[in-house]
DNA sequence: TTGCTTGCAAAGGGTTTGCATAGGA
DNA sequence: TCCTATGCAAACCCTTTGCAAGCAA
């Protein structure tokens, strides 16, 4: 996969970015698909998919792979998220880089440890809200 | 959910528990199929995606959601997992439970921390051999 | 003009589900 | 016996892909 590749910046690709650059929901293909549909009637879901492919192989957007569905985020900046389990919804928890330690992983695994993912589980206000009810 | 209610134990049932127990390899759906199905020809994979489901959420084994892929663990003891980057096999990392500060995450977000889903990635044994080659 | 991009639609991979039958307790 | 569980196959959801036409550079 050539990651270099410079991108044309079509006016698909330009919405993409501007509407994911508004939302901190990190939404998913889907959604965005939607979002971007109201300025630009005839994007197609398939051109949706190909530029959060590429978008995110250039570090352009962030790909979240979390529990089944995968979500983008317009903001490229180490951070962490947090999933809602009662709605699905997501959150951001930003933190330092470092709230893992990968050495002591390493030392009782025979893989070599290069990276980790972390995300957080809890409820999100508005569901906290309802479960105490 | 009703996840208490009672599971009678099915010969597909029991199966599915004992190659589960067998192996280490952190076994898909179909993977684990075609073990039971060794065993018992007349199994369905409906059959293993319905049971490996409710005794997942009765805790007697464990669901793995690692980056698309559903695995399962028979061993329900609390561990996290290293993901191969190059050939995507599943290695367990038997650490204290508490790799996670989430007195940490929890000060930064609105959201209420009950959980965390921690993976771990890099390259197994074999497959950094073929890496330095 | 060139060849990357797109829209469309079909294909793909993994998982779930409806239904009639089988079989634990 | 009663009702859960199964086998089978179709349905589903999300994502990828082939192809001819479109459009940035």
């Amino acid at each position: 996969v050539d990651r270099e590749r410079p991108l044309r910046m079509t006016r698909q690709r330009r919405l993409i970015l501007e509407e994911l650059g508004k939302v901190t929901t990190h939404p998913t293909a889907p959604e965005l698909y939607n979002l971007v549909r109201r300025r630009l009637n005839r994007v197609s879901l398939g051109t949706i998919y190909r530029n959060l492919q590429l978008l995110a192989d250039r570090g352009m957007i962030q790909r979240i792979e979390t529990g089944g569905v995968r979500r983008f985020d317009g903001n490229v900046e180490q951070h962490y998220h947090i999933r809602c389990e009662r709605c699905g919804c997501l959150g951001d928890v930003h933190v330092g880089p470092s709230l893992v330690d990968e050495k002591t992983a390493a030392a009782v695994t025979d893989f070599d440890v290069r990276g980790h993912h972390l995300e957080f589980l809890g409820l999100c206000p508005e569901c906290a809200k309802k479960e105490s009810a």
